[in-house]
RNA sequence: AAGCAAACUGGUUCUAUCGCUGUCUCAGAAAUGGGAAAGAGGAAAGUCCGGGCAACAUAGAGCGACACGCUUCCUAACGGGAAGGAUGCCUCCGGGUAGACAGAAAGUGCCACAGAAAAGAUACCGCCAGGCAACUGGUAAGGGUGAAAAUGUGAGGUAAGAGCUCACGGUAUUGUAUGGUGACAUGCAUUACGGUAAACCUCGUGUGUUGAAAAACCAAAUAGGUUGCGAGCAUUAAAGGCUGCUCGUCUUUUUUUCUUCGGAAAACUCGCAAUGGGUAGGUUGAUGGAGCUUGUGCGUGAGUGCAAGCCUAGAUAAAUGAUAGAAGUCCUUACUCAAGGAUACAGAACCCGGCUUACAAGGUUUGCUUCUUU
RNA sequence: GCCCAGCUGGCGGAAUUGGUAGACGCGUUGGUCUCAAACACCAAUAUCUUCGGAUGUGCCGGUUCGACUCCGGCGCUGGGUA
């Protein structure tokens, strides 16, 4: 499978974020904060539909947040697939995910790799059991 | 030569792997897949001004509010820019530099403390006259206070004094002559004399309001609006009461109006169909323009005319990336190889023109300081 | 994206037609009271200092004789709008 990341896989519907952040679970894997919600039915393309956002209260400038929200991204998609798509087809649900940043400075990529590992399995955890 | 400051300039490239965005193209019925070329700035920032564009409003005029304020020019326009003028400051006297630079001679207010007095002089010490004195009258030279003291100097004049008078000045008003497109400059006459308009204000000029989350179009499901059609109208039925049960009997099965008592109409409820508004969502707005580059003419200049060439981001919970390696530029150590370090500020959100602010190394120019040599 | 408001000691918060900055409260320190403490009362409390003064209202400038106050620019904080 390709270690893309597409339109479809991204939330975007105001409607679905708001129902997320209402009635979604969460926990912390430092630097993230992972918000998730399972939705049995679902007429989307894709397995898992996933948002990145970074704290304008934070970090002030824009050419921050961009390269925090390049990062995350970049680690999230070259492993998504081993980690969280095989276990979410198993089970034949929807997932909604929010990843937030709540570090205060920016950190390394081989740091957040590692973080974003560790976050994607807890994540699988909580989702089977 | 070194250091510091300011202004201008400047804003690095290539390869590999894995990705993102829209465009073109090929395959395909479509979904989709393959390929190609492209994909942040000088400030994209702050949102401080000015326009385009859109919707709404709008007979004309005035009041109010806000902004601006020397002249000529540039510009689509501007509170921006260019060239000048006057004023202040600095000066090596060549010049440089700064500013919201209309009006205090329309009116109102304010000018703490100190001081006699802070603006139509109620005069503390003083000076002069009168008086034995107390004190009364005249005065604004001198003293002292203050950020600022009634335009400055000299003479006349007087009891002492005073723009009270005169002469020469200062700043300004008005008129006029000459030069200049003009601000203005110079001369003559005239009248005036505290400051403050980034106090109220007066004069002149300008501004309709709101911003692309504006606005236009398409529009699922659900709910509701409007219109049309049909049904709800049954007693051979249903529910309930009387009763232990059955029979029987009673009540209810919408409301109003009209009625020839058969029904009819309207409302109401339900169903179906049509229809307009309109939410989620989508499309347009929205990227070919007051466009960029080069050459050339005009102009002191800001700019502008002509010709040729070019097409150069278009996202929308928001792309333009990540990782690894190499090169370039510069700095330090070394002075032959080499090693270490630095590589800024910062991310389009409808589009332009300005202003302001941020910015590593290097480069150019100017100024200041120190040292060395002649 | 667009539009507003605020910034004063360690903290909250006064002070404006421009005229001695820090009223008042909380806190802190010292003293009185007490066997000791609390409460109460009194005093001090921006910074530097050569003890004469100098600096200081977020920062940098301007207007003014004089600026927390008026004006321009910058920074930070908070709010509104969908």
């Amino acid at each position: 499978m390709k270690k893309t990341f597409k339109k479809e896989e991204r939330l975007c519907s105001k409607r679905k974020i708001d129902s997320l952040f209402h009635r979604g679970s969460s926990f912390i894997v430092y630097p993230f904060r992972v918000v998730y919600l399972i939705a049995s039915e679902s007429e989307a393309l894709t397995p898992v539909e996933v948002i990145l956002s970074v704290s304008k209260r934070r970090f002030k400038k824009a050419h921050d947040r961009n390269r925090i929200k390049r990062l995350i991204r970049e680690v999230y998609r070259v492993q998504k697939n081993e980690i969280l798509y095989e276990e979410v087809n198993k089970l034949s649900v929807h997932l909604d995910i929010a990843i937030q940043y709540v570090g205060k400075e920016e950190l390394d990529y081989e740091f957040l790799f590692v973080k974003m590992n560790k976050a994607l399995k807890q994540l699988v955890h909580e989702i089977s059991s």
